[in-house]
DNA sequence: CTAAATAGGATAAAAATAGTCTTAATTATG
DNA sequence: CATAATTAAGACTATTTTTATCCTATTTAG
């Protein structure tokens, strides 16, 4: 029931941005910075860079840095990103997933979970979680 | 970010179990009802046995009961007993875990979400569970 | 004594996690 | 234009976790 490395680097990463936001740093800056992985961020940026929360630039002075204000991304933005939606069991991201569904007085309680994880994570944003 | 399958058949196999207080019933017979693979079952009754929420007894005519009334069982019980502590990030269940957690300012969030998804655990025994 | 049941441990297949590596595309600069 | 630096994409790999199964031992009612 863990969130895994690669969305916390990925939070780390984020969390290294916010206090640059207009720098466009390099993978290797950022990896070393928050001990991440370099080639493991590379794939995590790419996925960031998808997604729209980071914007990258190629080449010679390349990099990346934030595509929207720090204030504008949620805790739960990164986590979507990275390892989709947030859900404690399968039916409560999918009802499908599991035939019992319907009958299981379980369900709901997962769902209920679900929303208060989601509601806390949407209150936090980089810019209110900078020190 | 899930709990796994092992722990929802636990759920499933206690809420069986709190429908029929008294009786003394079969592994066979409790993963047939609830759909749960019977060998694997039987692992999980070790863990609850172990753990005091069933009782067990071995034998011709053996088989498990509750070791508690439903109500003195809630579902952080079962969790805690199949995976453990229940935590979103490392951090928040072994702040050792990560080097990071004194300076780091997510740390915190993690807390409040493990605080908030326990106390949602611990609303729910499996009496008011009965629909 | 025997059949039926759980206990415990070893084993195994599949999936997820956590990364690495190679090649391609892009771009600032000399 | 040539080059060096940088991200993009995807293949690949190692480790760990999940999801079981199976075998042997122990227990016990009849
Ligand atoms: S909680 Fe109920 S509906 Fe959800 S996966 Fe478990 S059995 Fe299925
Ligand atoms: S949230 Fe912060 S303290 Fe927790 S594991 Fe991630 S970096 Fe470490």
């Amino acid at each position: 029931m863990r969130i895994t490395r690669e969305t916390d680097y990925a939070i780390r990463c984020i969390l290294y941005l916010s206090e640059l936001p207009d720098k466009v740093a390099m993978a290797g800056e950022i990896a070393e910075a928050m001990k991440i992985p370099k080639s493991f961020l590379a794939k995590i940026l790419q996925k960031l860079t998808r997604a729209k929360i980071v914007h990258s630039f190629r080449g010679v002075k390349g990099g990346v840095r934030l595509a929207k204000k720090p204030e504008d991304i949620s805790l739960l933005d990164v986590i979507n990103t990275i390892e989709g939606d947030v859900g404690m069991n399968i039916c409560a991201v999918n009802e499908k997933a599991c035939d019992q569904s319907k009958e299981c007085s379980v369900h709901h309680i997962w769902i209920e979970i679900r929303e208060a994880v989601e509601n806390i994570l949407k209150r936090y944003n980089f810019e209110n979680l900078r020190k």
